[in-house]
DNA sequence: AGTAAAATGATTGACGTACCTCAATTCAAT
DNA sequence: ATTGAATTGAGGTACGTCAATCATTTTACT
């Protein structure tokens, strides 16, 4: 009924128990001939371990950490609720997940979060600064295996990230907004930071795009919204008192203050945001906002979970692993 | 080290062992006191049962059947390809998954699959004929968990169905299809076969918002290409003779034929279509195709096994496990 | 040939749950 | 009080793998 097992690979390898347990947990010691029979024989009678038995009898408990910024609303919420969520069904397969919430650009409560960590991986997301970077390097050397969430530190000694290819990102909000656009006018673009790596890569790719296909729009300046509704309301309105907008990109969080902001604002610009969030979600009912593109924080969580595990069992990660799909809604398909 | 055990909640809820499994795994024969001493005490002290001792000891090998349209293009090429990728990572968790090929229009070829099915749960894509129909009732009968897979059977017995939400990806089409068109014209729909439900539903979404806004735009009486290159490029060929179409909403498969007639037009119409394949993807490269709307056939796999655990073991199924994000790919962003 | 080192075999005890049997106890109804 | 049924306890075995120990055989090298 179930497969073969051990003593199957055993047996039709003519060795014993334990030289298969040598090979097939490489724990050294054995002759390649012996090895080459082991091997052989597994394929052969087509063994696969049975990962229930293995984690059972090492008794392997998962303990894997998140830190990443804390915050009620926006994504960060949504983020915190997938990690409640995916927690429990991950408890009953052994993985324990602790969250560690940080504050946004607070580098030091990001360094401290990380410094003292008793866990077999960490999924972080946190500011590209060197002194992350450097108790990541720290991290890896005492043997946690480090993955990065959301925001990528590819500077760092992290092993895999989990996220979107925010490039490509801001190039499918320009191809939508130039689409969307026939006409000529001008473009907003508000980010949260400009100095966070993320949203500038958003902006390079959404300049991309509009520089080489649709130049008859015209790009304002980039500006800072600090992910606060306040600012990026503000900015809106005070963009939009000089000359109406036909497009805004926003790049960050801050979405309630936009979504005022536009409502005020004499015409309809296209109006393109990041993360599906009860706001923006909101907006797209309202038509205040066109589109939105998300990253499922779900998949993140769970993509974040494979990689780990896969990590710390020794397996090499499927490439692609943490590619998070870019998810587009717009009001017909929330 | 790893969490409370069966024998903890024995002990705090001072009965024997055997009670304590009497009321997890509902074998009766508990008085009601006991079994609120055993639920307080499991409440209390935080006990999860470890799934891999749980499966490991009743050796539980999860048997599970795709009935699935067979074919080395499209779609169903990418849902077989899914499947193969799956069925290596579920080998180790004791879960066997086995491909039962069918035909994709062939009623008695389906039935004959379902026939003589041994296994504990099968996820079905089929026509929607009485015959298959009466099918999945036999198979409900003999206590086989029956899921359908991105073609629903609303009507039969199945106990969940994991897909798209196909009106809603008709809506989304004529979305984009609306808002990239500004001037007026004609748009031809391309079903793949105007009786099966997901081809309809999808028709039904992309009318209705087109008659609810976007007026401006004239569809064509929608035209059944078969899911045949052939056929679907004579039918561009022909519609774009007449007159030149602004919109081109493939539903079907036969997307080669597609380009291939496109290509050839003098207007470049604005081309939508479903599942993003080697010929789509190509296409979106090229600028033929300007939109994908696609549904994960990875993803749809992994929800099918994890509503066929839940379902065989006897969980409670959460909502929305089935439905499947729809994937909207532009050339930005495959 | 002799010796040390390397390789292999044989065996055992966890891990936590499921499932079974058999005896002992409690309970309800006469 | 007696009987029969319902409930509870005690204990054991099995699942497949990991990890360890110790004895034994083979190999390599002088």
């Amino acid at each position: 009924m179930s497969g073969p097992t051990v003593h199957d690979v055993a047996r039709t390898a003519q060795v014993s128990l334990a030289t298969v347990d040598r090979v097939l947990n490489n724990r050294g010691g054995v002759s390649s001939k012996a090895e080459a029979k082991v091997k052989a024989a597994v394929a052969q009678t087509g063994y696969v371990r049975n990962l229930a038995a293995a984690n059972l009898s090492r008794r392997r408990v998962y303990r894997f950490s998140f830190v990443v910024p804390s915050g009620d609303t926006g994504f960060v919420a949504l983020l915190q609720a997938a990690l409640e969520r995916e927690r429990d069904r991950l408890v009953e397969e052994q993985i324990l997940i602790q969250i560690i919430p940080t504050h946004a650009f607070d580098v030091a409560g990001q360094v401290a979060a990380l410094r003292n960590l008793d866990c077999d991986a960490v999924a972080i997301m946190a500011s590209e600064a060197p002194e992350v970077q450097e108790e990541v390097s720290r991290l890896r050397a005492s043997g946690v295996r480090v993955v990065t969430l959301v925001a990528d530190l590819p500077q760092s000694d992290r092993e895999a990230y989990v996220g979107l290819d925010n490039v490509a990102a801001g190039r499918t909000a320009a191809e939508f907004m130039g689409r969307f656009l026939g006409d000529s006018g001008e473009i907003l673009m508000i980010a949260g930071s400009l100095s966070s790596r993320d949203h500038n890569e958003r902006l390079m790719g959404f300049r991309r795009v509009m520089q080489e296909r649709f130049q008859h729009l015209t790009l304002l300046p980039a500006v800072e919204g600090n992910d606060e509704a306040r600012s990026v309301e503000r900015l809106v309105s005070e963009a939009s008192a000089i000359r109406p907008l036909v497009g805004i990109y926003a790049i960050g969080a801050g979405n309630k203050g936009l979504v005022r902001a536009v409502q005020k604002a004499d015409a309809k610009p296209v109006t393109i945001v990041h993360e599906l969030t009860p706001t923006s979600r909101q907006g797209l009912r309202d038509g205040t906002i066109d589109l939105v593109l998300d990253q499922d924080t779900s998949a993140a969580v769970v993509a974040a979970v494979r990689i780990m595990r896969d990590l710390t069992e020794g397996r090499d990660v499927p490439v692609d692993t943490g590619k998070i799909r870019l998810n587009i809604f717009s009001r017909e398909n929330i």
